[in-house]
RNA sequence: GCCCUCGUAGCUCAGUGGAUAGAGCGACCGCCUCCUAAGCGGUAGGCCGUAGGUUCGAUUCCUACCGGGGGCACCA
């Protein structure tokens, strides 16, 4: 019986009770199943009474009583009691906990995965770094976070899209293609400009594709630089991307959007909204009305449209693209553009709260022994993604900025982390799952069939077997799996998936130590092999699983 | 000045209004003739920033204040 099924059990005796006129109140349609930190209170408890009790008129230990007398009659459920003031703490009986291990081996990948699709249309925007540098490590955050998000939704029932703003239109793409041309021309970079070797490395590919880019007029020189400089980089920026193991289903180009006349028709929907209006010879959205600090220009008075206008274009596009809600994965640095964003939904005539999602992360900061490291793009001096996973891996790079908190800041301390040392607990996750595949390998050498194996062998594992307190303990922390990836989807928090797995690569550690799961010397396998076994193995379901969710790989040795 | 966010063990951080607030690292003491010791057990370490409020119950929600970070363009 898996937590969920708990659920689904307790509201059929609250509906029972609501039935015999026990109690006066309208059924939940769920209720909360918890899994207690103190033993002592059950394999799992729910404060479902107490969420009753004021609408029921009557006291939470009361109503408990009422529920726990029908939940008796359930064979799954070994005893009831009413504790505190009015959990019901609940013992399941051992087969019934020892099921969840056969659950997870059937279901295989598929275990916390959402049963059903949602029906709802997802798009998750990330990183959209501009492509006038490489991938800095501020932005690798959002990646890592961004796929793992991605993949989590995914598995929670939502159909995502993935995607990617190229900034390829705009003065800072003008700037960059100046840099590039003056770094071929062997002269620095022009005020505003960008520095650092990529920019001559960069130079030096646009002259091996055009050997004439320096005999050219100044006008197409720069056309070239820009055109040519701004592929590679972007080109570079995939690789990097792909490489770390994120995958965009759509990269958007900003120019794309200017060159298909969707800035204009942008403007022209929120004209048609009402919200549209010319003061000081440029054209302005009303964000006002929807509760932003100022109203924002579309247009300037030099007539060229402003950042913001292609912005509510791509917002256009994405809604006419059929996306039901858009996540945008963002840094600190912008959140002033929540409120604008927020407003720009509501001129088009969406619902914010329906159809906008901006998450704000807080920064990466870097340190080095203590000491606060600086970056900047335009000095070129940071630190990449590149680096990053040169320095440590992919794993672990992946893993250490996927485990926190979006809300918290995050320090990497490079010397620390360049250790790749035991410190980081992608180390201790990973090797919960080496140490099962180690089990099983030696299972397989002895001849001993594992449950996953045949249908036959699955089905006859008497999982009755399972008593021991680290048995239970794991079989309680591998049912929690769908419920972590249903909170970490709506919450939009990947670190919590993160946070499960050190969990249950503890929980696996300790059950490990206290029991032994292969037979030793010359002792024969017995049921008891069979049915840990089985648990050793829906472990290794959950770790992977879970590891899968956050683009992190699961080593069979280490 | 206004807005966002954080403040929890020595350090880095978890904690979806519930029971005695947790983990990793660091410190100290133990555990391999036994499936990978990158592991396990134990000890020490906390006015959950401060002060109020909301209620059966607040680390969690609200208000104010203190401290750290970020932001307030007809820039991109």
């Amino acid at each position: 019986m898996t937590p969920a099924d708990l659920a689904e059990v307790i509201v059929s005796a609250i509906r029972a009770a609501v039935a015999d006129g026990a109690i006066d109140v309208a059924v939940p349609a769920t209720v909360p199943v918890e899994r207690p930190k103190n033993p002592e209170h059950g394999d799992y408890a729910s404060p479902a009474a107490l969420q009753l009790a004021k609408a029921a008129r009557r006291p939470p230990r009361e109503i408990a009583e009422m529920i726990a007398e029908r939940l008796r009659a359930n064979p799954g459920v070994a005893s009831v009691d009413v504790a505190g003031p009015g959990f019901l703490n609940i013992r399941l009986a051992t087969a019934a906990l020892g099921e969840v291990a056969r659950t997870i081996v059937r279901a295989g990948e598929a275990y916390g995965r959402a049963a059903e699709r949602r029906g709802v249309r997802v798009n998750l925007e990330f990183v959209s770094a501009n492509p006038t540098g490489p991938v800095t490590l501020a932005s690798t955050r959002w990646a890592a976070v961004g796929d793992a998000l991605a993949k989590i939704l995914d598995a929670a029932g939502y159909d995502v899209g993935t995607e990617y703003y190229v900034n390829d239109a705009g003065v800072q793409v003008q700037r960059f293609g100046a840099s590039v041309l003056a770094a071929a021309r062997g002269e620095p970079a022009p005020p505003d400009g960008y520095q650092g070797a990529y920019v001559a490395e960069i130079a030096a590919r646009v002259q091996a594709d055009h050997p004439d880019l320096l005999e050219l007029d100044e006008g197409e020189a720069l056309a070239v630089a820009t055109r040519e400089g701004l592929a590679l980089m972007l080109a570079e920026i995939v690789s990097t991307l792909e490489g770390f193991g994120v995958h965009y289903d759509v990269w958007k180009s900003e120019r794309s959007l200017h060159e298909a006349g969707e800035l204009t028709a942008a403007v022209a929907d929120l004209r048609a909204q009402g919200h549209v209006y010319e003061a000081d010879g440029a054209v302005w959205l009303r964000t006002t009305d929807f509760g932003d600090d100022k109203d924002r220009a579309l247009i300037k008075s030099d007539g060229q449209p402003t950042y913001f206008c292609a912005d509510a274009a791509y917002y256009r596009d994405k809604r006419r693209r059929g996306f039901d809600r858009l996540i945008y994965l963002l840094g600190a640095d912008h959140h002033g553009y929540v409120g604008r964003l927020r407003a720009l939904a509501a001129c088009f005539g969406d619902d914010p709260d329906e159809t906008l999602d901006v998450i704000i992360g807080q920064m990466v900061t870097l340190s080095r022994g203590g000491e606060p490291v600086k970056m900047s793009k335009r000095a070129g001096n940071f630190l990449t993604l590149a680096d990053l996973v040169d320095a440590v891996g992919v794993d672990a790079a992946r893993y250490s900025l996927v485990r926190s908190s979006l809300d918290s800041s995050l320090d990497l301390d490079l010397d620390l982390i360049a250790k790749q040392a035991p410190e980081n607990p992608v180390f201790y996750v990973q090797y919960a799952h080496t140490r099962i595949c180690g089990v099983l390998r030696n299972a397989a050498q002895l001849g001993i069939a594992t449950a996953g194996s045949s249908a036959e062998a699955l089905a006859g594992v008497d999982v009755s077997l399972l008593s021991h307190p680290r048995e239970a303990d794991l079989l309680r922390a591998l049912g929690e799996l769908p419920n972590v990836v249903a909170a970490a989807a709506s919450l939009r928090a990947p670190h919590r998936v993160a946070r499960y797995l050190e969990e249950l690569a503890g929980t696996y550690h300790r059950f490990y130590d206290a029991c032994r799961v292969l037979p030793q010397g010359d002792e024969e396998a017995t049921p008891l092999t069979a049915a840990r076994l089985l648990l050793v193995e829906a472990t290794r379901v959950v770790l992977a699983n879970g590891l899968r969710l956050l683009g992190v790989s699961a080593p069979e040795r280490m």
